[in-house]
RNA sequence: GUGGGUGUAGCUCAGCAGGUAGAGCACCUGGUUGUGGUCCAGGAAGUCGCGGGUUCAAGUCCCGUCACUCACCCCA
């Protein structure tokens, strides 16, 4: 009989690794409402030509990497490659960036590339992610940039560095696009690197081998070509981060491969997971919103890696997500000691106490080692003895200590141990 | 899409030069007729990824195939 195999590139994650996940994901997310950001549901899956049209037909995502396929109804959808589209749309199909600005929303789930999966890179990968929506102020910027460094800091996360630059607007960009690519063509570039040239002129500027960096030194830079405009909005924006406490460095080479980006964008780099080094990026985009039929209102946002920042957080040893299972765990001696303890275990679930229980017929010994297990301070051990005379044994399983507690009022001196212990 | 590496027990891996399948961890049972962690004894668990070939004999050699993995590319 052949088994079945998770689909190829998605990562799975089960107790215990799980625990971690789930804590990675939650400090991420504490640190976006710390910032009075609000969550948003989004689809997993959208119109095709939302991505095609947000997200930049030439990309790498939209070309080649989508999950796309027809609905039962005959319209192409495709299972979401990022968030900031989507929140885009939503926020101009509920005309949310008609009331106070700017609208600040944050999301997490599943995202879909379909990629050659390696260290780091998943098909399935997990995101949490912030935009704000609808003011233009270089502070602003630095907020988001703040909310990611203190959401990894959050973790104990050291060993990364936020990289920032600025990629001009819409003014700027395309004079600067095409003396950075007059500057490529006149270089004895392989036939690969010449077509991404034409495609995407920045992202020769971060090749990885030795003879083309050499050869794109003295490559004009963005940065250096910016008009006052957003010269002036990354000055202040950099003013900002100082205030907000974080530590940048500037990479003018850096490369995003979604065509929204305007002016400030940043990742966040970790030395030590592989080639996939990027735990989170995101930017400006100014011209999304009215590119997908909405106002003309800028925004900024980022999407953080919720894999990668676990591998990160396992590279460093930080201890994560390893709380116990349980605090309190049942030991019945017997069928009548079953339906007891059934009834404690429920009262104390009610109660908010984390309780498990031996259940089949393990025998004294393998339930007492199950107890260890499981992590619990507590076993209430319950056998024939105990119900005749209307007690339990209440068991300290890290002093091994043991007392006798009643049976009527086990639950309140279950809470009353775990308190006063 | 292009390269490299690896597929042996649930997990991590050993298996030398072809000769009937191993260890550690985890799991179960017992040593303790009502008590875990340590220790001791025992047990269960593998069509050696799959298919073909060479050979008296293949986990081991050859070919194919699939899967996983790392890197290019790209990105979270």
């Amino acid at each position: 009989m052949s088994t079945f195999n998770a689909p190829k590139g998605i990562p799975e994650y089960y107790p215990p690794s799980s625990a971690g996940f789930v804590a990675v994901r939650s400090a991420l997310i504490d640190s976006a409402r710390r910032a009075g950001y609000g969550y948003i549901e989004l689809p997993i899956f959208e119109d095709t030509a939302l991505f095609a049209r947000g997200v930049g037909e030439s990309t790498d995502v939209v070309t080649k990497e989508m999950y796309t396929f027809d609905d039962r109804g005959g319209r192409s959808v495709s299972l979401r490659p990022e968030g900031t589209a989507g929140v885009t749309r939503s926020v101009i199909e509920h005309g949310l960036d008609r009331g106070q600005l700017p609208v600040k929303l944050y999301y997490t789930g599943p995202f879909f590339r379909y990629e050659r999966p390696q260290a780091g890179r998943y098909r399935q990968l997990q995101q949490v992610g912030i935009e704000a929506i609808g003011i233009d102020d270089p502070a602003l910027d630095a907020e988001v940039i703040s909310v990611a460094d203190q959401g990894f800091r959050s973790l104990g996360l050291t060993g990364y560095r936020v990289e920032i630059t600025s990629l001009g607007d819409r003014d700027c960009r395309p004079a600067y696009r095409a003396r950075l690519q007059e500057f490529l063509s006149a270089l004895p570039l392989d036939e690969q690197t010449r077509h991404r040239a034409e495609i995407n002129p920045l992202r020769v500027l971060d090749d990885k081998r030795a003879e083309v960096r050499a050869l794109v030194e003295d490559a004009p830079l963005m940065v250096d070509h910016i008009c006052e405009r957003c010269a002036d909005h990354y000055a202040a924006m950099k003013a900002a981060l100082d205030d907000f406490g974080v530590k940048y460095t500037e990479n003018p080479r850096m490369v995003r491969g979604l065509d929204y980006y305007t002016k400030t964008t940043f990742e966040f780099v970790h030395d030590g997971l592989g080639a996939q080094s990027g735990i989170g990026g995101g930017g400006r985009y100014d011209g999304l919103m009215a590119e997908l039929g909405g106002q003309e209102l800028g925004g900024i946002g980022f999407g953080l890696g919720v894999d990668r920042t676990l591998l990160a957080a396992e590279v460093e040893g930080i201890p994560i997500g390893e709380t116990a299972r349980c605090e309190v765990y049942c030991v019945p001696i017997g069928a009548e000691a079953k339906r007891r303890l059934v009834s404690i275990a429920g009262r104390l679930r009610a109660a908010g106490t984390r309780v498990d229980m031996a259940y089949g017929d393990r025998g004294l010994k393998g339930a007492m080692k199950a107890a260890d297990r499981s992590g619990a301070q507590l076993a209430l051990v319950l056998g024939d003895r105990d119900l005749e005379s209307g007690t339990a044994a209440l068991k300290d399983l890290t002093s091994s200590e043991q007392s006798t507690v009643g049976l009527d009022s086990a639950v309140e001196e279950v809470l009353r141990a775990l308190d006063g212990g």
